[in-house]
DNA sequence: TTATTTTCGTATCGAACGCTACGAAATAGA
DNA sequence: TCTATTTCGTAGCGTTCGATACGAAAATAA
């Protein structure tokens, strides 16, 4: 709906004075604010002052604070369709944990960007009148795990995973893993350390009959 | 630090006008509204109006914000000795590691307390004023891993562990799956989902020879 | 050119924020 | 009783919050 809004708003445009900011790089700049600093912790003004740009234009140009942070969180997500795929076409559902848990740890230990996950980071707290926001987040969070429960259901039916695995707990271990991972970064864990967390916890991964 | 504050202000006076409230039924009541809402996200009013008192009387009794959700914290957090005897008094460092995550669960979906954990709720986002408040919070967490990896080397060295065992990677993913359970309780999960997560993830623990 | 449309910067709006000055009220000690 | 001490409730401090009214400026369309 975000995409569709934004469309609607550079295509419609035929006449009137033109904005004299680039759009998609004054939204990257909120979505490193909001990264940090979370969703209700970043006041309109730290905004208007990374953007570069006045309170005017940036209501002019998203609307409020609510869509704002709605259309940085899915910039942060991005396309829905790619991490799907990431998923479905790994090898085996092993792959597929594998890769995004230790991709999760590049993202979330990055130089360039803010430590942890926006997702988990912006909304952990949050006052009553922000619990839209919430629900829109732990939206995120319950389509990447049923599209890894999804992925761990044909693997068993593949004969790949024995029949005993649980993929409804496997797949809450992944976003479980992933979300604690998260914190540890906020709090100053380093990549290497991460790793051999996200290496262990795979431990856990049961094999088509090894023991 | 808090305690003795607490000793001085109730065994120090000797003349005045009486507290007309329950210091302690006022904190704990501070407690749970810092841990459904988070630190920055409760407001001064929020809490006097929760504790029943007057925001004169809230400053006079704990100080200030800060020094309150401190308070706070350390009640929720228990004496730390508790947990460390806990962790070193079970017969093995597994045993530990699933009491810990197990009881956990229960604190995090427990029905007449707010969902998660505070520690990890209250301070996951916050503007940069309030990082000495995150850095207090995240050496609560650091204490439980110290007092995990400290138990596993001397189940390591007692023969209970194999030499293999990684007992940092292993006190990090206790921690890890337990900040990740916070996560998914305050999505709504259920204590039976997150006990089939902890259950799985256990797996990952080494085992003196079965493979 | 003239009219229309949209964004621009300036200057706020009312509300909520964390926090406190101040005098009355209630206790203990002299 | 009188004084010292502490908490009480009322009222309000200065600041920041999210969000806008308004007229000037800059583009297109006629």
């Amino acid at each position: 709906m975000n995409v569709s809004d934004e469309r609607r708003q550079t295509a419609q445009r035929k006449s009137g004075r033109p904005r004299s900011f680039d759009r998609e790089a004054a939204l990257e700049k909120a979505m490193l604010l909001f990264w940090r600093h979370g969703y209700e912790t970043t006041s309109i003004s730290d905004l208007t002052r990374a953007m570069g740009i006045t309170a005017p234009s940036l209501y002019t140009a998203f609307g409020d604070k609510r869509r704002l942070f709605l259309e940085a969180a899915q910039l942060y997500a991005g396309e829905p369709d790619a991490e799907n795929a990431a998923i479905a076409n790994a090898p085996t559902a092993y792959d597929a944990a594998s890769t995004i848990l230790h991709g999760a740890i590049v993202t979330f230990t990055g130089e360039t960007t803010p430590p942890g996950c926006l997702l988990a980071s912006a909304t952990a707290s949050g006052s009553a009148d922000a619990a839209d926001v919430r629900a829109i987040v732990a939206g995120y969070r319950q389509q990447l795990r049923e599209q890894m429960r999804a992925r761990l259901e044909r693997d068993k039916a593949a004969g790949m995973l024995p029949q005993s695995a649980d993929a409804a707990a496997l797949s809450g271990l992944v976003l479980t893993v992933m979300q604690g991972l998260s914190v540890l970064a906020r709090d100053g864990a380093s990549p290497e350390d991460l790793s051999s967390i996200v290496d262990t916890a795979l431990h856990a991964w049961p094999t088509a009959g090894r023991c």
